[in-house]
DNA sequence: GAGAGTGTTGTAAC
DNA sequence: GGTTACAACACTCT
């Protein structure tokens, strides 16, 4: 579900609220949702938490890192004293109940809070890994969308007469990673591309439109704090503002911004693609 | 109730 | 090698 917008929203609110707590325990719920050794965990400081791509990497103290990916469904939720009791807070009446169903690892930490891992779908997970294991993980990714280093020379240079789609290639981690669905159909309204035009049928210019389109819509993404469509949720349980102001995504009938023609929703690669056919050429 | 759809990505097959 | 189809799973919606 989360895309980089919303993981980079998860991660500024979970490192400062996790940093330097140490790790009293944590229960694993699912197996298939954890993997390393506990051992060398528990009693272990928290130092940093930060991103790549759509990974969130919490720092412990030692050389390890615990790497959360949340695919489709998961989610962090940090519980403590002072949001149990609620306060007006969008989590107060739901967080009783957690652990639910859908939770598949709890970190607890030695001063009472609790991290909770939920994730309805089981694609997600959490990963104890040292040094070596995170260069492996992060090598299958491009440059993150929003970074110094994706430059319009080098997505350009990734075009090299690929025959996908423009909707599949810039969702390909190994060119640009972070971007997914809600964004990439929003960024090629934006830059007035039909999705299902051919990588090498796309000049220059329209690449460059596209390049700042991504840009602009991801930007936006963590200005408002990601899209919430169904069940994103950040750290403390607040909803993300995007889905508001998305151009296409999830608005099939409506008008388009850009022109007043109609959004219309088709099948690309098996996912769902908002577009306007009318100004998107 | 059956079947399709869901914001991700790895894998296997062509 | 690039591209495509599908699977992993558990829900909701039509």
């Amino acid at each position: 579900m989360p895309e980089l917008p919303e993981v980079e929203t998860i991660v500024q609110r979970l490192k400062n609220l996790v940093a330097s707590k140490k790790v009293a325990e944590i229960e694993v719920l699912r197996e298939k949702s954890f993997s390393g050794d506990l051992q060398n965990i528990v009693g272990v400081m928290i130092s940093d938490v930060t991103r790549r791509a759509k990974l969130i990497r919490i720092h412990l103290s030692n050389d390890l890192s615990l790497l959360v990916h949340l695919k489709m469904t998961g989610q962090l939720i940090y519980v403590d004293d002072e949001i149990r009791m609620g306060g007006g807070h969008p989590t107060s009446d739901w967080v009783q109940d957690l652990p639910s169903s859908h939770t598949r690892v709890v970190i607890r930490f030695s001063d009472d809070s609790t991290l909770f891992f939920n994730d309805q779908r089981v694609f997600g997970w959490v990963r104890a890994m040292d040094e070596k294991m995170l260069d492996n993980e992060f090598s299958k990714y491009g440059p993150d969308v929003n970074s110094p280093d994706f430059t319009f020379e080098y997505f350009w240079s990734r075009f090299d007469r690929r025959t996908i789609t423009m909707k599949q290639f810039i969702m390909d981690n190994d060119v640009v990673a972070g971007v997914g669905n809600i964004y990439a159909c929003d960024a090629l309204n934006l830059a007035m591309i039909n999705p299902f035009r051919r990588a090498n049928e796309i000049n220059r210019d329209e690449a460059k439109r596209i390049y700042e389109a991504m840009r602009k819509v991801i930007n936006l993404g963590i200005k408002l704090k990601g899209a919430t469509i169904s069940d994103y949720k950040n750290v403390d349980g607040f909803s993300g503002g995007y889905q508001d102001v998305a151009l296409v995504y999830g608005k099939e009938g409506e008008s388009c911004k850009n022109c007043g023609g109609k959004i219309i929703k088709e099948k690309l690669a098996g996912r769902g693609t908002y577009y306007c056919p009318s100004c998107q050429i």
